[in-house]
RNA sequence: CGGGGCGUAGCGCAGCCUGGUAGCGCAUCUGGUUUGGGACCAGAGGGUCGGGUGUUCGAAUCACCCCGCCCCGACCA
């Protein structure tokens, strides 16, 4: 490609409106153009990452064993009225009649359509195992879009459905999807961690989310310093450090218009883990729709809402209002156990702790000496609190828990019984009886991955490609106007198309400073500069992204790119 | 949807408080000079000042409504 001819704007000045590193140098070097909230055009050079991207996880999941298929992006209603989503999904879901008045949606996922693909085409169990897969758009109403590529609206994703006659085939094809997404994200060149992780709305079991990690990242994941246990903090498995106290009565306090844990400990001079924190929150969807609880946790421990929601069965939790406080008998700011009429649910750290510090349900007044097995009889003790850094791991019992900021760019789950049930996805097993069909789902975010690949490969002059990603592999650039250095740059350009590298020859009429820098830019690994003064003193400069430089002569100097590249590849991988 | 911020040329911004007929840098176009790190000179084009309504002799500027964007929260690949 000659760069005269690249439909590649960049720019140099960083949008205002892009926040993190990856959305500005997107924006900059030329590769996404925003259309609409959560929407984004894939410029000829983004579109070359993205494809690269998608071929390596095609790869895999071909050598993995599975099938690429195609599926629509549009789905009737009746799919999801079947599956029972239609009423659950919400609005993330995009709903529309088209001229016959016939309901749709834009697929978001795709477990409805090909539970009923494979629903009409399975009968023995002798096709099973099969695995499934797609590279395509889908599209989800966001709530809130942001950080360009990282959370779009419409976006690249590879989904993956398995179908088996059991749950250890599942357990099998799980752990040979656990490998293979290994092996993709290492060949992009990232730095990741498969963490444990909550399964959601999706349902089923076993489930692990592989997280990018960086600064940006929008999930805390935690992981243990001796074992291999690693888990999203939503669902993290830990033991906090103990706190002693000193059993005593109960006793009322005055605390005026003391209420945040911090201002009650400072007023009384504690610390803030001798406070006992109590929320109240109402249950969203579940059994208990609309249920009132109190959550309790230490003053300096956090409520996982998650957990919480899981422990209740509810959807999703919410924190109580004003009038739901006063129902059940309290008031803000100085809730407690004590006397509460809703069920109360503890952190199970705090079972057999004594002299704690809660509110007393009235205004201004804290209560000191609870012990909570004395004081609160009907406490139902469950994990609540959310891990924190240095609490023991809750798998091994040995290592301390650290944290990290991760980008979830993969996502995979047994899903069991629960689609295939609904959708009617049967077959005839091994005795001749009809079965429900176990799946899997896995799924990888393309269009996340090409944001979360910059957030992690990038400098001051811009994107640093991993070699297998770049749009293009090499830049021959030409400086100067003289013909002998045009004349020998297409020479290189053509010897390098030639040998079927994915190369861009900047010919443009440009000064030798916007050529680099565009190269730098775009984060192209490997530049060969052609001028007047290399091809005097027959050597010519060939210089990495990373900063490695190497000389050769006009004729050696192909040769010698395609060696760097190649060794650049191996690092890379 | 709740809270905060913003909307003036392709990009980055000033002007608004105190109303007077829209400006700067970069980019773009023409001509010329230049070419190993975002060149220089001369000239040129490009704006419903997000939209609407109102106040006013007069609105980018003041008021009200709407729309859009960004950040924090709930969602998730």
């Amino acid at each position: 490609m000659r760069y005269s001819k690249l439909f590649s704007p960049t720019l140099r000045d960083t949008p205002a409106d892009a926040e993190v590193v990856s959305h500005q140098l997107l924006l900059r070097a030329g590769f996404i153009r925003r259309v609409t909230s959560g929407v984004y055009d894939y410029l000829p050079l983004g579109l070359r990452v993205l494809r690269n991207i998608e071929n390596i996880v095609r790869e895999e999941m071909n050598r993995a064993g599975a099938q690429e298929l195609l599926m629509p992006m549009v789905q009737p209603s009746e799919f999801w009225q079947k599956s029972e989503r239609w009423d659950k999904y919400g609005p993330e879901l995009l709903r529309f009649k088209d001229r016959h008045g016939h309901e749709s949606c834009l697929g978001p996922t795709h477990e409805e359509v090909i539970c009923d693909l494979v629903s009409r085409e399975l009968k023995s169990y002798k096709q099973l195992p099969m695995n499934l897969y797609q590279v395509q758009n889908k599209f989800r109403d966001e709530i809130r879009p942001r950080f360009g590529l990282m959370r779009g609206r419409e976006f690249v994703m590879k989904d993956a459905y398995s179908f088996h006659a059991n749950a250890e085939c599942l357990a099998k094809e799980y752990q040979n999807m656990f490998d293979a997404y290994h092996c993709i994200f290492n060949r992009l060149g990232l730095k990741f961690r498969a963490v444990e992780a909550d399964n959601g709305s999706i349902g089923g079991s076993a489930s692990h989310e592989f997280h990018v990690l960086a600064e940006s990242g929008e999930d805390l994941i935690t992981h243990c310093s001796a074992c291999d246990y690693a888990a999203n903090v939503e669902k993290a498995l830990s033991t906090p450090v103990e706190h002693t106290a000193e059993d005593s009565v109960l006793n009322e306090v005055s605390t005026p218009h003391k209420s945040a844990v911090e201002d009650v400990a400072a007023f009384l001079k504690v610390e803030p883990s001798s406070l006992l924190k109590t929320l109240v929150y109402v249950a969203i969807g579940g059994e208990n729709d609309g249920q009132i609880v109190a959550a309790c946790v230490r003053g300096n421990d956090n409520v996982q809402e998650i957990k919480l929601a899981r422990t209740i069965g509810a959807d999703e939790v919410a924190l109580a209002s004003v009038e739901q406080l006063l129902a059940i008998g309290t008031v803000t700011g100085f809730a407690g156990p004590t006397q509460l009429d809703c069920p109360i649910y503890m952190d199970q750290s705090l079972q057999h702790a004594v002299g704690l510090i809660a509110g007393a349900n009235k205004k201004d007044i804290h209560i000191t000496g609870l012990n909570i097995s004395r004081d609160v009889p009907d406490a139902i003790f469950a994990d609540l609190r959310e891990t924190q850094v240095g609490d023991t791991c809750g798998k091994c019992g040995k290592g301390h828990m650290e944290m990290s900021r991760g980008i979830e760019v993969g996502h995979i789950f047994e899903l069991g019984t629960v689609y295939a049930k609904p959708m009617e996805v049967l077959f005839q097993n091994e005795q001749g009886k009809r079965d429900v069909a176990t799946m899997g789902c896995y799924g990888i975010g393309v269009s996340r991955l090409m944001a979360a690949v910059v957030e992690q490969c990038n400098d001051d002059y811009g994107i640093m490609w991993p070699v297998n990603l770049a749009p293009f592999k090499i830049s021959v650039i030409t400086l100067g106007k003289s013909e002998t250095a045009f004349a020998a740059s297409e020479k290189i350009y053509n010897e390098l198309l030639d040998a079927g590298v994915d190369v861009v020859w900047d010919d443009r009429k440009e000064s030798p400073g916007v050529k680099f820098k565009d190269a730098e830019l775009t984060g192209i690994p490997l530049r060969i500069v052609v001028g007047d003064r290399g091809l005097d003193n027959n050597a010519l400069e060939i210089k990495t992204r990373w900063g490695g430089k190497e000389e050769a002569t006009p004729e050696a100097v192909c040769q010698k790119a395609l060696d760097m590249l190649q060794s650049l590849q191996q690092e890379n991988n």
